[in-house]
DNA sequence: AGTTTACCCTGAACACTGTTCAGTTCCCAA
DNA sequence: TTGGGAACTGAACAGTGTTCAGGGTAAACT
């Protein structure tokens, strides 16, 4: 409405903040802190409390700006969206660019510590995030993807990110501030753990003990994430009907 | 061990307790309780002092038989898979025995109030679980499953079922407690709030508004169980090439 | 100018939470 | 009868989310 940038005409009073005494507090700011507190102290130790001192602030004044703490993992849910690329669909490239999708989100959800455990029972609803779904559902929809099909998709594409990631954090966590060699030991550690089971009982968990703790987190990302989308692309009726036969 | 229903001979002692006194304090029967408040309080009040009421006991009685709330917990998680049904490989009915499998699991799920909240961040790798594993995984290989990818399909099929459940769950919760005919309701206004979304802006969630929050669940599941199952199929080199041709 | 209004924030409190620990109580064995 | 030892109690501590009556400051009005 006011037009910001206008130069103040002298018969107004100029405005009377010389120093601009406190930043107010806004949303904002309040995520800000909270993030800063969530990667300093983790998941389990961000409170109210907390994110107050953060910003040298009482917590009842964090109410004012914020209904909840519930609210407030919401904020933060939503800044994990921000600054999301999608394309728009090519028909011709929509497994790469569904690859790109999962990819981003995936190193989103890494980018703070335990943010997985905030997106966790989340769903993107929100009329902020209603955008990014819809131009997922776009590239669905440019694949080809029955409509039944784009309504589940969605769902098994963002539950794999979530569960894979929280499981790669886990892992760490059970490993706590080691220092900086913590994932070289923790996986000899874990892996002759599966190693040492009585192999009579559990053949395949032996047999299969390199791989499932294994240094390559990404590999085993991209894998699963290939099993979703052949089994996706299993349901468009392409006009390309040259599969290996 | 003893056999409780023989009559105890003059010249023994007569069992000192005529009144049974108190129940001894177990494992089981705490984890019995701590069901018993979660089914009626949910997982956000579920806490240590409710669980000790329930048992008419102090709360730090507890602590004597279960080390955390933590331990709790996983105690609870454990219980999930007692009596879990996995069949003996059968590499004609893999699929089949899968898809049992996941509905087994997401029943389960579904049987007590917000038991997905305590599968959530958990990995099935403590002892008394590790052979649910190991069958689990003998029937991808029974299958025909290339090494790595029995590696990742446990976690892609175990992520799909809690991530899937939970939010089932989630919309339920947000229409708390609204009695018997809140299913009904609650369907008709999200799929208003979709049907309602300007279409220019969002065709496709627009669209896709009657399926996305359908009355099947069901059907929503087995689709997504089956874009899985289609995912892993790819990766056998199947001695039988009928596919559709 | 002085007064009022509106807002943002403070401090304290409430009802909880998980966890610990010095004691009491009680049963079984010697 | 007399331990001994396990099981349980009650109280406390430090922390949690949330509310609410009151300050204190800055703008707005008379």
């Amino acid at each position: 409405m006011t037009q910001p940038d206008m130069p103040t005409p002298p018969w107004e009073r100029p405005p009377r903040r010389r120093t601009p005494a406190r930043v107010p507090l806004t949303r904002e700011r309040i995520v800000d802190a909270a993030y800063t507190v969530l990667d300093r102290e983790g998941y389990d130790r961000l409170s109210m409390r907390q994110v107050a001192a953060e910003l040298g602030v009482a917590v009842s004044a964090l109410y004012v700006h914020v209904r909840d703490k519930g609210e407030l993992l919401q904020l933060m849910y939503n800044r994990m969206f921000e600054g999301y690329e999608l394309p728009d669909p090519d028909p011709g490239r929509w497994r790469e660019q569904i690859r790109d999708f999962a990819r981003q989100g995936r190193r989103r959800l890494l980018s703070h510590r335990d943010a997985v455990k905030i997106s966790l029972g989340r769903v993107p609803f929100s009329p902020e995030l209603l955008p990014h779904v819809e131009k997922l559902l776009a590239v669905f929809a440019a694949a080809g993807l029955p409509r039944e099909v784009m309504a589940i998709a969605g769902d098994l594409l963002s539950t794999y990110l979530d569960g894979f990631v929280l499981e790669e954090v886990l892992w760490q966590d059970r490993y706590p501030e080691s220092g900086g060699k913590a994932p070289q030991e923790m996986r000899e550690e874990i892996q002759g753990y599966f190693a040492s089971l009585p192999p009579d009982r559990f053949p395949n968990l032996v047999a299969l003990a390199d791989i499932m703790v294994d240094e390559s987190n990404d590999y085993r990302f991209e894998l699963g994430l290939e099993i979703i989308l052949r089994g996706l692309a299993s349901y468009i009726a392409g006009p390309d009907p040259d599969e290996e036969s």
